[in-house]
DNA sequence: GTGGTCTAGACCACG
DNA sequence: GTGGTCTAGACCACT
């Protein structure tokens, strides 16, 4: 559970939690099955309160990720390899989407956009 | 003045009030010189306090879109085309930047990111 | 806002007042653009915590009833006349969608089933 | 043994047990006399504890679905085929009462209700 | 004033 | 032990 906070990006706690976890979800360090640390536990590592903790964990149930049992604990959804491929495609896709309906709406063609894409994957952080 | 509020994105008032504008003020619905309706018919419209859109106001002004005089009202800030054009450029980029970054902690290539691109380019608002 | 509590329907306090909110938007006692009162006030008037009526809220947002606005408040989100029609077909078919299936499941006819219905109609509450 | 359990439902452990053991048994695919597995197996084949096995086991027994004999373990109890058609009935009925309920406190009426689970009944799981 | 987030506890049913 | 629900406060940005 490599987690940790930053009161620097102006997300809440939830979000950034939220948000790695399902990267670690996606990209594989997290497998089906896998048994998630206790909320409580969570919350006392990180020095925080459980209600952040449990509002990630809900949505993270909401969005398929992961499922929770009272009384056992919480698991890493059961998802097949390609289910798992789809869904990193298709969130890949929902961004991708925002930025392409973004730059339409400016005028730009979608040449220019693919430059601009190709540029950005060039260098990273800029 | 083509403007509406939306609950669901969870972007304060003032803040789509700014984004909209600064879109129609790039995409061209709105040229240098246009004047903006005052802020009390603007916050009647869509039934909110003067607030928010004095607020979207000023930003739009801080960031240079806008021109404000006391007494005459706001207009469309003058602007070349090429700036116009290189502003719109840089706010594509950003957009397409956090995509970008995105995609690649996913572990998408940049060919599977400019197929998204270009579907997503094709079929827009699916 | 005609709300109230019962402790013996076993469920808890944000899902009686989602459910009570709900069937009022669905039958027309809260239209569309009505404000609700402040989740401090119903919790006031309730004489519970902010917590549960504030879960029910955001449960009425993520399902498209309501609409929240951070300073400003909360509000029946526009529908048509249409929508609304369709939200309700769609949520009775969900409700008659479960109970065919688990019907068939026991192995029931539909003639049967459908029996089996118009009598309850005839002797509810029964 | 066909057992699942899913973390979607909320339901508890021992209740999705009871569940699908009773519609088991109801559709038939379980019949009096059968033996069950002993709960020990059960947990072990579901990577869960005994106790809602147990549970689900005994609540089963307290309905009258099953027998337990200590040492020799638990089995289907015997049913006449008319005292399974009328919990079948029974039990179909209260399902279809509920949603009967609710469809009226929505507005429809009973041809429209009809209709809704003719065409539930012609595409399941849709 | 409003809703959004969070803390620091509590009690409950479930495992 | 676990997660689910709730209380009674708090601070924040926004209106």
């Amino acid at each position: 559970m490599d987690l940790f906070l930053t009161g620097s990006s102006g997300l809440p706690i939830y979000r950034q939690l939220f948000d790695q976890l399902c990267a670690q979800i996606l990209d594989g360090r997290l497998k089906s099955g896998d048994a998630l640390p206790p909320i409580r536990a969570v919350a006392k590592e990180l020095s925080i309160s459980v209600i952040p903790v449990k509002r990630a964990w809900e949505e993270l149930e909401a969005a398929g990720f992961i499922e929770s049992f009272v009384g056992r604990g919480c698991f890493i959804a059961p998802m097949s390899a390609e289910k798992l491929q789809r869904l990193k495609a298709s969130m890949a896709a929902d961004k991708l989407s925002d930025a392409a309906a973004y730059c339409r709406s400016l005028g730009l063609s979608l040449a220019e956009a693919e430059r601009l894409l190709s540029d950005a994957w060039a260098s990273p952080g800029e």
